[in-house]
DNA sequence: TATTTGGTTGTTTTT
DNA sequence: CAACCAAATA
């Protein structure tokens, strides 16, 4: 206890003096204006501790919310170094997963059962389409996305389906009208299925409170002290819900910056941040506009390029770093061009040591297309990256199998579960008896599982499907009663094994290979999962809850950011949303044309252009010691090439900031042709391109094509230990992948080496290198 | 029932 | 230029 109270007592010592007074902050409403590496989470995490430690709170007495897994992960463990000790009892967590949590232990008083399914945006959108198409309208005039993009806001401004109907129904807009239709019957299919979508992750627990006011009393006052990070980006549902609990208490501390507010369009109310001190009355305010991230040449480029948005609180950010080095501003010829600028600079970087390694860039930008051209170039030179986001690892076809399997394993009514997987791998139940099927269930009054054990009653069902239906209705009976006394790995492994899911994936073809590995990823990741049920649920576990439940619950709730792997000597690519709360010492930001950032619709609407500044910004802040941007005169999207000319935003950085420089492409180009005339304006317009144009423009220029080639070859999959693939590592000599396991930095891997055997390495420790 | 083909569609950003 | 989906064949 000393010793960490020492933690505590020291760490307050170093704060400044504005952090100070945030953290020694006790009772009553606070909001703390964090500017971008103006030590927000330190903050916050030295007021956890500093109310556990000085002040006596229970941690069961306090609730912490922040956007991300990661963010909450790092908090958590923050809290626990200035404490010597996990701060048990408390909660800290996405809004989503706290969101769950309730869920889980309350769910049939809403009429739901704590071994609901989380439908992802994914499933949510099929089940759009099942429910259109059920009431027979068309999909394809009715679009789905565009629906749940109309049902989700909906649901964020906690407009349920009655209301909606009230404001749409009868309007003139049929879209809306159409949507007022669809909106009840889809929340009826998910109440029968026993399933949230991801925003009912956010509404129900309010939809609790509210009817429940003696479950809200509860949590009211065992939540004496509630800390929201990022709460710019709170929507509407999520300030009730923090409203709600806070009302007793009123012991509120948020922090934010409205000028790093990027999820307008997912109903994120930046009237939260800018109404706080009016809605909590008599909040203090405390700002926070010290830096301690970037140099002052990058800060002031921020201060510039901010300062053009009106809806903003008045602030401005200052270092004690030193100026600095100057923005490299780049401009290149086409995509391609631009991803071997970026590869080339980057390798000389850290070739010169001006870079520690890769790990310390991060390339970002602002669609995920723009990462396919940076990922030809580096696997090309053999540079290592890591994309973040894009394909998400649980979005994967056939990670998603498994987990509607282990989903209905799970939760019996989860229909669009069965419905997925009843087929796979093939059973003979094609579309026309599932058709069939479906019909019959509903009128005999059965679940899906029901029907299908005895499906031989049904008419009109071909034999083979009778007897893959039963199949598969034994083989989901038999893995759920397993469920209840194994754990998820083992279980997970045995479903995959009798499935024989590997080597039907590997018969898929060329893909099948990366498939099957990720299925095993999966295994192993679940082998890792271990969770103390009993802490989770805090003594009052029902019975019928296995560890399955909250495997999936996590599973639905992890996003590929946390699968980061931070340790990885590798170049960071990700979107500029994906880049916030993050920092690099070089950051690049790719792509700065008008019409791609900002991107050409957001000039219809002031707002969505202030957004996608604020977006800027955020890139920006990013970078601790350089920033270069890049773009390209000409780029290659959805087939058409599209002529741009460098973004709006970029004339707000002051020359002085700037050195100018021009890709080796535009160069040539320059040599060749003469002028380089800027045709087309505004990016928006496009044409098609005559021929193979641009694509041997780097390969001239390159130096040693042979080399290159050769040592891509060499190092292309540096961060990934794929089976069978030969490695080398620096006691044990030379020696073969058997398997990997883990995620992020816990990634595990084992070989067989040819001298000492078999051996299970940390990855991120053993140095291992690729071998012939 | 499964596989192939051809046509359509679309690109913000994500918990 | 994908990737995805619906209708046409084997």
């Amino acid at each position: 206890m000393a010793s960490s109270e020492k933690g505590v007592r020291s760490s307050l010592a170093e704060l400044n003096p504005e952090q100070g007074s945030a953290v020694e902050h006790v009772e009553g409403p606070i909001l703390v204006l964090a500017g971008a590496g103006s030590g927000k989470t330190r903050v916050l995490t030295a007021r956890v501790a500093a109310l556990i430690e000085e002040h006596g709170v229970l941690p069961e007495r306090i609730l912490a919310v922040t956007f991300t897994n990661k963010a909450a992960g790092e908090m958590k463990q923050r809290i626990t170094g200035l404490l010597g000790r996990e701060p048990a009892g408390a909660w800290i967590g996405t809004f989503h997963a706290v969101g769950a949590r309730l869920l889980r232990r309350h769910a049939e008083l809403l009429g739901w059962d704590s071994t609901f399914s989380i439908f992802d945006a994914e499933e949510s959108l099929r089940e759009i389409k099942r429910v259109t198409e059920a009431q027979g309208l068309d999909s394809k005039r009715w679009k789905p996305k565009a629906i749940r993009a109309v049902l989700s806001d909906a649901k964020n401004q906690l407009i349920s389906p009655s209301r909606f109907a009230e404001e749409h129904g009868e309007g003139m807009d049929f879209f809306a009208r159409t949507v007022s239709q669809i909106y009840p019957a889809y929340q009826d299919s998910l109440r029968k299925q026993n399933a949230f979508d991801f925003d009912d992750l956010l509404v129900k627990p309010v939809d609790l409170f509210e009817s429940h006011p003696s479950v809200l009393a509860r949590y009211q006052e065992r939540f004496a002290f509630i800390l929201v990070d990022e709460y710019q980006d709170t929507n509407h549902a999520q300030f009730r819900f923090l409203e709600a609990l806070a009302r007793h208490h009123r012991n509120l501390m948020v922090v934010g910056d409205d000028d790093q507010s990027i999820y307008g369009w997912r109903g994120a109310d930046i009237r939260n941040i800018l109404d706080f001190e009016r809605t909590f009355e008599g909040a203090r305010v405390v700002r926070l506009e010290q830096n301690y991230r970037s140099t002052g040449t990058i800060l002031h480029a921020a201060n510039q390029v901010i300062r053009r948005n009106l809806q903003r609180k008045e602030k401005s950010l200052r270092t004690d770093r030193e100026e600095g080095s100057r923005i490299t501003l780049v401009e290149t010829a086409d995509e391609r061009d631009e991803a071997n600028w970026l590869a080339e600079e980057l390798e000389n970087r850290v070739g010169e040591a001006r870079l520690e390694g890769y790990r310390d860039a991060a390339i970002l930008y602002r669609t995920n297309a723009q990462s396919r051209a940076l990922e030809d170039a580096f696997r090309r030179r053999g540079i290592p990256y890591q994309i973040v986001g894009g394909v998400r690892f649980y979005e994967r076809r056939e990670i998603q199998d498994v987990l509607a399997y282990l989903r209905l394993i799970s939760n019996p009514l989860d229909a669009a579960a069965f419905d997925r997987v009843v087929n796979v791998p093939r059973r003979g139940v094609g579309k026309a008896t599932r058709e069939r099927f479906q019909k019959w269930v509903d009128d005999a009054g059965l679940t899906l599982l029901e029907g299908a054990d005895r499906a031989a009653d049904a008419p009109g069902l071909p034999a083979g499907g009778v007897k893959g239906l039963r199949q598969f209705s034994g083989l989901i009976r038999e893995f759920s009663a397993r469920a209840a006394h194994l754990a998820v790995g083992p279980l997970v492994e045995e479903l995959v094994d009798r499935l024989d899911l590997l080597s039907h994936l590997r018969d898929e073809g060329p893909e099948g290979e990366d498939r099957a590995e990720n299925v095993k990823e999966l295994i192993a990741g679940a082998m890792d999962f271990e969770v103390r049920l009993a802490e989770e649920w805090e003594g009052e576990i029902p019975d019928h809850f296995t560890e399955l439940d909250l495997f999936l619950q996590q599973a639905a709730l992890v996003t590929d950011l946390d699968r980061h792997d931070s340790a990885s000597d590798a170049v960071t690519f990700m979107t500029l949303h994906n880049a916030k709360g993050l920092e690099y010492p070089a950051v690049f930001i790719a792509g700065l044309e008008d019409g791609l950032f900002p991107l050409g619709r957001a000039y219809d609407d002031p707002a969505q252009l202030e957004e996608e500044r604020r977006l800027f910004y955020v890139g920006i802040t990013r970078a601790q010691d350089e920033l270069s941007l890049s773009w390209a005169r000409q780029r290659r999207r959805a087939g058409d090439v599209m002529f741009g000319r460098i973004s709006s935003f970029v004339e707000s950085i002051p020359d002085e900031l700037l050195i100018r420089r021009r890709s080796p492409g535009i160069e040539r180009e320059r040599g060749g042709f003469g002028s380089g005339s800027r045709r087309g304006a505004g990016g928006r317009r496009s044409e098609r391109a005559g021929t193979g144009d641009a694509v041997d423009e780097w390969e001239g220029v390159g130096t040693d094509t042979g080399d290159r080639a050769f040592e891509a070859e060499l190092n292309q999959d540096l961060p990934r230990l794929a089976r069978g693939e030969r490695v080398r590592h620096g006691t044990f000599g030379s020696g073969t992948v058997l398997e990997t396991s883990g995620f992020g930095p816990d990634v595990k891997v084992t070989v067989e080496f040819d001298s000492v055997g078999k051996k299970r390495l940390l990855a991120r420790y053993a140095g291992l290198e690729r071998d012939f």
